[in-house]
DNA sequence: GGTCTATATGGGATACTATGGGAACAGATG
DNA sequence: CATCTGTTCCCATAGTATCCCATATAGACC
């Protein structure tokens, strides 16, 4: 199930939040019930993937084991070490660490993006920055969004 | 379950150190209640493991599996003879061996990092250094996620 | 417009992880 | 055979994160 649109959930004292019910749904449809979260390199946001992202990464460390390593082995690494595992509670809420909330600025309110198999969550201001210079490029590019051809079932 | 995160942990008098709960999991779920410890060639850090990793050492020793490299192959024999199996305690600790903590100069603090299917422990300090210039290459290079195609499920 | 259902939110009570230290044990040594 | 040394087990504790229950909200449905 691909991962659309914004939701605007509220962060508590406590530091939790709710997982918008389609990607919470989504995301336990790869197998764990909870979401993997690690700082974006690009944007000032976090970025949030399910089981089957983590696992592509874990993969392309894995076979290799060591001795050279290559440009994409370091971003797999790094990624996955700044990654936490964070569990959906009974009600579907996931507490986020300090550290990510730093990371972008997250205090009182945390904006859910979906960007197909992951998403994004932003503080709303920074988002809006964002969005809007993106649009912008796109118009003055006047961007075509090649479409690759669909693939096999993927399951899940 | 994919390891991933950082978790510092202390050191006690006696060498003993908590693994992370998380990692402890992953580790009897391949079947050992304990872990496979053997220094890093790469970095000054201590890798860590589970029966799964070492059970593939094994094998590419014992038969001629073209799993590995010849190079690889001998490094496979090396690392196997400098691995340490440790139990965990009732607490879920493991007592590192003074070899171990002395190869990368722990002493009272340890960092455990998630590295997909295994794991890192590090003294902290060394790792910030590690780590920054690590991720200074990856935007040098102008970072883009390896997005290598998803396997094939591979069970567990 | 009113009611109903489900998602999102808040907060107190509870359970669990990490940690420290003493006691019981086992092997080594003289 | 007694002693010594280094482990492993067992118990206690602090601090934190998780669960559970109650409530607010939003949207769907009559």
């Amino acid at each position: 199930m691909a991962l659309v649109g914004r939701h605007l959930n509220k962060i508590d004292k406590k530091g939790r939040v709710s997982i918008p019910k389609p990607f919470r749904t989504a995301m336990i449809a790869e197998g764990y019930s909870g979401v993997y979260i690690f700082p974006s390199f690009k944007a000032q946001a976090l970025e949030g993937s399910g089981e089957v992202f983590i696992q592509r990464l874990t993969d392309s460390l894995e076979d290799n084991f060591d001795l050279f390593s290559d440009d994409q082995e370091d971003l797999a690494s790094i990624t996955l070490e700044r990654t936490h595992q964070l569990p959906f509670d009974p009600e579907g809420r996931v507490s986020l660490p300090l550290e990510l909330r730093q990371h972008t600025g997250l205090v009182n309110e945390a904006l859910f993006v979906g960007r197909g198999s992951r998403f994004r969550i932003w503080v709303p201001e920074v988002y809006e920055l964002y969005a809007a210079s993106q649009l912008d490029r796109a118009k003055a590019r006047g961007a075509t969004l090649p479409l690759s051809p669909s693939k096999p079932d993927r399951g899940a």
